[in-house]
DNA sequence: AAGATTACCTGAAGGC
DNA sequence: TGCCTTCAGGTAATCT
């Protein structure tokens, strides 16, 4: 399940694999993941090359330009001015000289960079890069491709808030204080920062030593300090293993991240707590299945 | 009006 | 070639 780590990752490995590439060639298996038709899409990317691997949260934004041969990288002013796509009364786009692909892979998203890989039925896009084949897999079909017009504050995603890696504790407590749901529903919402998800929820909860049915209210500035510290922590150790799904993008050999190991509650239901040897606890808490150790997260 | 619930999908797992 | 239900969780839409 693509959360920030996973996410991250997956921008590293197409910086490293296709920044500078032209986009040559785009079969649509699916239409259903992209939010535009196959031929609009096309119409658009096309022929452009990649210049920008942007992550927002769990978004990805790709940048791509005219890019004519031997053309600088670095932006044109014309870039810098907000010039690219834009969307005549009728909210069709026109291809101008950049175009911006956002992506979300969802739940079960998954891009590969592997030069021998026979599709199966669940590849609804292949990408061609001068060569380099691009597939896009996802078995529950929720991912989205969308053409965006602008790749600084897309309408798309302008209700969500500051990436979870790059936000302060001072804008984070200020954006979460005054709320009252359960601890656990604020730090999966999107609107407040962007990145975490069930699983990083978790595990930032047991190292923070907060139960996830907790309010805000119960806590003390320092007690969320120290959840904000554990949250940030976990996803940087996650990006560093390479993340729990497998996605794989930095060699061919379909190795999967090796984070999962280092889970400390999630899915972990029944098993001795790492800390204490108390059995971990299962519940559900805003719609999710949550995962706690009831001796060392203490309900407020 | 924030918080809770459901829809979207498919496959795995478990009960019988 | 077993059928059926439940579960998995990110986000948008829809409830209360």
């Amino acid at each position: 399940m693509p959360e920030l780590p996973e996410v991250e990752n997956v921008a590293r490995a197409l910086r490293l694999n296709l920044q500078g590439r032209r986009l040559t060639g785009l079969k649509v298996r699916f239409g259903g993941v992209l939010s535009q038709s196959p031929r609009l899409t096309r119409q658009t990317l096309l022929g452009k090359r990649l210049d920008r691997v942007y992550r927002h949260g769990k978004y990805l934004l790709l940048t791509f330009s005219a890019g004519e041969n031997g053309a600088e990288r670095s932006p044109t002013p014309r870039q810098l001015v907000g010039d690219s796509l834009a969307a005549d009364s009728s909210g069709r786009y026109h291809a101008g000289e950049t175009a911006h692909l956002m992506i979300h892979l969802r739940m079960t998203g998954q891009i590969f960079i592997l030069e021998d890989y026979r599709p199966d039925k669940h590849v609804h896009l292949v990408f061609d890069f001068e060569g380099l084949p691009v597939h896009y897999r996802d078995i529950r079909k929720f991912g989205r491709f969308t053409l965006v017009e602008d790749d600084r504050a897309p309408d798309a995603i302008r209700h969500i808030g500051p990436d979870m890696l790059e936000i302060g504790f001072a804008a984070w407590f200020d954006r979460l204080v005054e709320r009252r749901a359960p601890i656990k529903s604020l730090l999966l919402d999107q609107g407040i920062a962007a990145g975490l998800g069930n699983i990083y929820v978790d595990e930032a909860l047991f190292r923070a030593g907060v139960h996830p049915l907790t309010s805000p209210a119960d806590l003390s500035r320092d007690e969320l300090k120290a959840l904000f510290r554990a949250a940030k922590s976990v996803l940087r150790l996650a990006i560093r293993h390479g993340g729990t799904t497998f996605l794989n993008f930095t060699n061919f050999h379909g190795q999967p991240g090796n984070f999962r190991r280092k889970l400390r509650v999630y899915q972990r239901t029944g098993e001795p707590c790492p800390r204490c040897g108390t059995e971990i606890a299962r519940a559900v808490v805003a719609g999710r299945s949550s995962h706690y150790c009831p001796s060392c997260q203490r309900e407020a």
